[in-house]
DNA sequence: ACTGTTTTGAGGCACGTTCCTCATTTGCGG
DNA sequence: CCGCAAATGAGGAACGTGCCTCAAAACAGT
């Protein structure tokens, strides 16, 4: 059996009162008395019963989600595997509403974000793009004392506690890395995207640039081709590419928008002869995958993002340390023998 | 707040003894009562709180890990995740032992599962080679009623309750996959395993000749080279392959045994032009991985395979069901880009 | 209506911790 | 040595659930 706080204070000679002081961190205990407590703890190997404490403390989590609606099969896969996560032992004594926002209004999210009440909520998870508004609305929350994370895409320059997602940049370098030993005879590359407003398709831009320019000379990258949301503009984009450029050898999609890019390169029947590499494995890039349309998908596990913004969250909210090698999230190589 | 049994009882009109015998599955309800409380929980959404449940229950799990001994980076950085994973709340009321046993002697597993109490345990995660000596000492568990789960590797004859880790025909696929692709010109393939008793390494080239054998025709895969855990004679077969084969153009690592692999080909002089891949990040392999030596790692994360071994353990305990998306260990790919 | 069985109610103790209150002791300055 | 504040002890209630006992009620078959 494990040891108990009575066994702590049996071995250190206090009261059980003592000892629940020097635990918590309460005033009104000498120092010497503190550090025979702390020795007789560390003597016991006593470690505080995670489950009892929150019982005890009658603990709640009143958190929130702000994601972007819309038609994206990430956003849905990640709300889902929010949802499954509440059901289990990640959610337990904690509460999660989930907002959606139009994800073209940059001004929605603001609203949103100030639509929350403070008082009745003690951390938020944020999905959008970084905007100086936002970064206002998340200094807001931040003076109100709630706990705020970035989920997916970055804030660097916001004053949130953490941010939950893969490292872009590497993610781009990771895309690049694939594209040129793919496509080692060398060719245009075409790089596509919803929208560089957000700091992911930023930075996974910016890795992408990084290893061609050092590693792959022999790829020239064309400029970053922007849909903003519309698919019959990445349908458009993607035809043009595809049908006037001969020497085009690879097509990096940094956002959503798969389903037309993919309509488009078939449409061109180049696609075969394509290297193509896109991110979130969806119904759609998975089929992709499958088919050998898409010769990789980088990923990054939406469960573990669920689970991991939430275990960051109630951390957060009790100013805990988080453990740092369980809330490292993977970018995740997918190809088609290696589906999940 | 979240409702509780006594909000249960009081919705359904009955006692909070007659609630407590439905959740729990007690007998001695009437059909027409059960419904009526079950009906209870669904409309106010109850889930039990497990924190108080395993509080009150006094639960505590008694588990063992059985490990291989060696110089083997892998086995002590999974030493190292679970030891880490017991510091904090997923090995709440739990007790881990881990057991050494030497890697190359068949027996000496046998033996220490036979050292193991089944009064003193509840569970017990093994990693081993199956043999028939294992399977029965599995079996021997089993009936004293212990929960069993393999891990790495599989025991798919002996009576586990679960696997933990991944699947080593995908893993052995996903190799052969980026082999061909990294090597479109083709040639020789050399794959090379410390042993072909692990059911791992048995799997993982299964895999790799499907693989090869329908998608990469121009690709000629050798035997499997075994070194029986001998650095020297690892070192002796590849160097070896490597000046007596003109046309090799890479090399499958299934097991541990990286360092004499890289040094021989490093003395042959060929390694920049061979693609070479191997399984486990270890300190070994991401050197090799920076320094441009070895294409890729097929890996799985020790501390999740820790993590989701002491959870699946624990559920086994409990003949509870498992959360199947957080216990599917994923095969990743390790570039040099996205190593963690 | 009688017995006997099954079902239900009521209550209490336990788990390990937190967080109170109130009384007592200790240390310190004067 | 006194007075005062700080430190400590003792105890208890609570958190939500599990698990136990004993008695009361409902129901079955005769």
């Amino acid at each position: 059996m494990r040891p108990t706080v009575h066994d702590i204070a049996k071995e250190a000679g206090v009261s059980l009162a003592t000892v629940d002081r020097v635990l918590n961190a309460r005033p009104g205990v000498r120092e010497k008395t503190i550090a025979r407590v702390q020795e007789a703890v560390a003597r016991l190997g006593y470690v505080r019963d995670a489950a009892a404490a929150n019982l005890a403390r009658g603990r709640f989590y009143r958190l929130a989600f702000v994601l972007p609606e819309g038609p994206n099969q990430f956003v849905e896969t990640l709300r889902a595997a929010l949802l499954e996560a509440c059901a289990t032992q990640v959610a337990d004594r904690a509460s999660v509403k989930v907002v959606t926002t139009p994800a073209q209004d940059p001004h929605a999210v603001v609203r949103a974000l100030r639509a929350l009440n403070p008082r009745r909520l003690d951390g938020v998870a944020i999905m959008a793009p970084e905007t100086p508004q936002v970064r206002d609305a998340v200094a807001r929350l931040k003076e109100e004392g709630l706990a705020v994370v970035a989920l997916v895409s970055d804030l660097p320059n916001a004053p949130r506690d953490r941010f939950v997602g893969i490292d872009n940049v590497a993610a781009g370098r990771t895309a690049a890395l694939l594209t040129g030993r793919f496509a080692p005879q060398g060719g245009e590359v075409l790089v596509v995207t919803n929208s560089l407003r957000s700091r992911d398709s930023l930075d996974r831009r910016l890795g992408f640039d990084q290893v061609t320019a050092t590693d792959f000379p022999k790829l020239s990258v064309l400029p970053t081709a922007e849909s903003y949301d519309d698919p019959a503009r990445m349908e458009a984009v993607a035809f043009e590419a595809a049908m006037s450029r001969p020497k085009l050898v690879g097509v990096y999609s940094m956002g959503s928008g798969n389903t037309p890019l993919l309509r488009a390169l078939r449409r061109s029947g180049r696609l075969d002869e394509l290297v193509v590499i896109g991110h979130e494995l969806t119904p759609v890039t998975r089929r992709a995958l499958i088919e050998n349309e898409m010769a990789a998908v980088i990923s990054q596990d939406v469960g573990h993002l669920a689970r991991s913004a939430l275990r960051v969250l109630r951390a957060a909210c009790d100013a805990a340390p988080v453990f740092e090698a369980q809330e490292r999230i993977r970018i995740e190589i997918v190809l088609r023998e290696n589906l999940p």
